[in-house]
DNA sequence: CTGAAAGCGCTTACAG
DNA sequence: CTGAAAGCGCTTACAG
């Protein structure tokens, strides 16, 4: 395997101008750069990260929790955050973990407690104290992309806004029974994104005086497909105080509650209105009126917070207001119309 | 932060004693051992992990190459990969990379070139002779799950097999007019999954004596509920020559197959049946047939082939045939049915 | 069972 | 602009 030292023999240099000359750090005559390069690409010479970052304490190298890979929301995030930390030349570890449990800890734990990442970024997830604790003690920044818990960078849409403009456009078409398929935990955590959204809702409802009403309209389920098909199952299936509209937390869950309302023999939206959140790629398919946000960009934001954090100049535009939330746009299809009279 | 020379001279012993403790390679009296734990909880002590590996010369850290992360079956895939990985101590390093084109150069020539990965999981991707040859160069192991390319242990289902399959499930039913929605590069691009499948269909057809009707009946679409929607829409679209049934390359398209019969009027599965491939977990909310495969386990196999391959002699069972393709399994739901008379 | 020493492959002050 | 030397934090023969 080819080292640094076998590149300086070849191009008759000291091992220091070698590496000056490849990483472009300190002064090295344009020829002698020019010798080594040439010299390097003959061997193919790449050099050891690990020998590297032992030294300069830099690992390039960035730790991604995520909970789930196979939403989209989440897959979006992802793909957004890997392609711009490639293009800024860092790697990105993967870790996979939901809710608590021994997983999780060991993540926390061990793998992000060591000096293999330089920074974390956290999509979706509710940190515990414990857990920030752990990331602050090891003096890693880290930024949060829509998840709640202490201390790091914060990004996200603003959810409550989120959930509410979707109950008041239904509202502005004359609805007044609208059911609200919330995601799990929405009820018991009110921080979390589907307990914000949750808020929104009620919020809104209360707005317009139907606030009785609004509680008993709530259905919680995974923020799936068959999550949403399930749960507006139970609430269509009270044929006499049946909503005339539903705000589903998540496009999957809309897809599901539209497929749910076909089955009944509902169409939609005649029979019913339904409004998401996300901006799936299936959203147009669906006809599905939603809130849109953009995960991809939100990917590429927070990995621009990171580098910035880490002092990389090379982050050009300068980082939007830490407090403000991430834009969101109603966007209108066929699957939201006026009430029926 | 603390390092083994601080472990070692709160326990009293040498670093190389306290390396041998923590790691648990060569002797060490329980006593000692047990000392030097507690000093090195006691500092919260982490190995650096590039100190590490600069010396053994093992990074503990697994490349995975995917094209996408938001698709059913790639997400399956790499969450079944990460936990194995991380079960066994390792870090997965994600290369979300597509088709040809500069990233991917850049990720074959330069990330996974360098001693910063001990191994390589590609998932679907159609590895070129050049980048078999790179990773060849570079002495590192590496498995290719459900893609093709020389070189390295392949692991995949029989896709020509699954393909020929379902199409015989459809014949079996009473269909002649079996129409197939391929991924796409099918035509062009037989070794890859979906030509595989194409394959089958083709070769089931063939041998039904539908041979001349079945060319006609594929159009290639991409492999999501969108690309299968619009695909039917374009298949189904022609009164005369409708097809009964359809044969789907992916449980993804083929619920776009069903939604877009259903937005013709045509009922599934009474005026049209409609097969997929995947297993997808939404395939019973939509009563599909299926020829499942289960891409979560296909991940953690791929883990074993790979520590396996590094000589962790902590893979239990031995390992499957290279040579025998993964399991599959025809799950007949309510989306097919007897060929109308 | 334990320790002193060498060395993994880099980068970075420090001189010149 | 370039080189010699030290050192990042580990692990591993080699002695004892």
């Amino acid at each position: 395997m080819a080292a640094i030292g076998d590149v300086a023999r070849l191009a008759g240099v000291s091992k220091a101008t070698a590496s000056r000359a490849l990483s472009g750090r300190g002064h090295v005559a344009e020829a002698t750069r020019r010798r080594v390069e040439v010299a390097a690409a003959e061997i193919g010479y790449i050099a050891s990260p690990a020998a590297a970052s032992l030294v300069t304490g830099r690992t390039m190298n960035v730790g991604v929790v995520i909970p789930f890979v196979n939403r989209w929301f989440f897959g979006e995030v992802l793909e957004g955050i890997e392609r711009a930390l490639l293009e800024a030349g860092y790697d990105l570890t993967l870790y996979n973990v939901g809710s608590a449990g021994e997983d999780r800890d060991r993540v926390f734990d061990f793998f992000l407690a060591r000096k293999r990442v330089d920074a974390v970024i956290a999509v979706g997830v509710d940190l515990t104290e414990r857990e920030t604790a752990s990331l602050d003690r090891r003096e890693k920044p880290f930024v949060s992309l829509g998840g709640s818990g202490a201390g790091g960078a914060r990004l996200s849409i603003d959810d409550r806004a989120a959930g509410a403009l979707a109950t008041e456009h239904l509202l502005h078409l004359g609805h007044t029974r609208i059911a609200h398929l919330a995601g799990e935990g929405a009820a018991s955590t009110p921080e979390s994104v589907p307990g914000c959204r949750r808020e929104g809702f009620l919020e809104a409802m209360a707005a317009a005086g139907h606030a009785s009403d609004a509680d008993a309209h709530i259905v919680e389920a995974e923020m799936t497909m068959p999550g949403g098909y399930t749960g507006a199952l139970q609430l269509l299936g009270h044929p006499g105080r049946r909503p005339s509209a539903v705000f589903a937390a998540s496009d999957e869950m809309a897809f599901g509650a539209i497929r749910a309302a076909e089955r009944l023999g509902l169409a939609v939206p005649g029979d019913l209105s339904v409004i998401g959140v996300d901006g799936h790629e299936y959203a147009e398919m669906f006809g599905l009126t939603t809130i849109e946000q953009y995960p991809g960009a939100q990917g590429r934001l927070a990995v621009d917070v990171v580098l910035h954090l880490l002092g990389e100049d090379a982050v050009a535009d300068p980082l939007p207001d830490s407090g403000a939330p991430l834009p969101t746009r109603l966007v209108v299809r066929s699957s939201t119309t006026a009430a029926p009279r």
